[in-house]
DNA sequence: GCTTATCCTACTATTTAAATAGGGTAATAT
DNA sequence: ATATTACCCTATTTAAATAGTAGGATAAGC
């Protein structure tokens, strides 16, 4: 399943590719309008805004914006920062490799190729989906 | 990520699929073979039983068996036993539907398009692959 | 009737998710 | 200047899920 900072990271996103570009889009607004939690929402936009998907301006008429087009925001991109790996376990993540500690040896594991094929499957969605796509509602 | 009682659980099908059918293996070798706490291992395999993957005999030179031969046991069956649903919201679960609790409206939920088609991606893998494939390792 | 091995319930500890609180900082308008 | 707006940041809390533990009940076999 996937966690609700990772949902709402993805509908705010969405929320944002809607809009006219270069306008400041206020936290709130994106709140009221997706639903969801503000100063959650807030925590998240932040995080985005650390691994530069977003830009954000301070003050009055300030807000967020993508901080490119929404076209170069892939799925994949925005899962990693908020959802961390993709794939199901983390002796075949491509980007948060770790040794399974139940495992002796990872040639041996039954599971490993299945897991490097849904791995793969799902890479190949969510890096071939933007979130342009997601805001034209046509993925 | 999966979660250990999923990843568990497969390892000790996958186990069972590699014996001598029709001869009980007890839990202490499945969980000393694959390196699972032999309680927590315990657990799952009643779990696994209950949904008739397994049958047991208990007493001496009792233990556990695969209930159906190894290849009738897709992998989308143990997923949705012991981990729950495979889709990434419930909105689009099969066997788990359930109204996301931050949408309005499903049809206008700007993830719901993406969400099937990773849902059906995983399913169709999931589904295409049995126990008996892990087993012999050539997924 | 003793041993073996599963069955079953309940409990606990740890971690993660999902917020919430509350003030700090910067930009803007007037 | 100063009041207002809106993002920035840290810490805390609550709830749920995960992963495992404890301990005995039950059934089968010798």
């Amino acid at each position: 399943m996937l966690s609700r900072k990772t949902k709402y990271g993805l509908k705010a996103l969405t929320f944002l590719a809607k809009q006219e570009m270069g306008i400041p889009i206020q936290i709130s607004k994106i709140s009221e309008a997706e639903n969801i939690s503000l100063k959650f929402l807030e925590s998240i936009l932040l995080m985005m805004k650390k691994n530069d998907l977003l830009i954000s301006k301070k003050g009055k008429g300030g807000g967020y914006m993508l901080a490119k087009p929404a076209t170069e925001i892939s799925i994949a991109v925005v899962y990693r920062i908020l959802e961390g790996p993709i794939s199901l376990v983390p002796c075949v993540s491509l980007k948060f490799y770790k040794k399974c500690d139940d495992c002796h040896d990872e040639d041996d594991c039954s599971l490993h190729d299945l897991m490097i094929r849904v791995r793969d499957n799902n890479l190949k969605i969510y890096e071939n989906t933007s979130v342009a796509d997601l805001a034209k509602n046509e993925v």
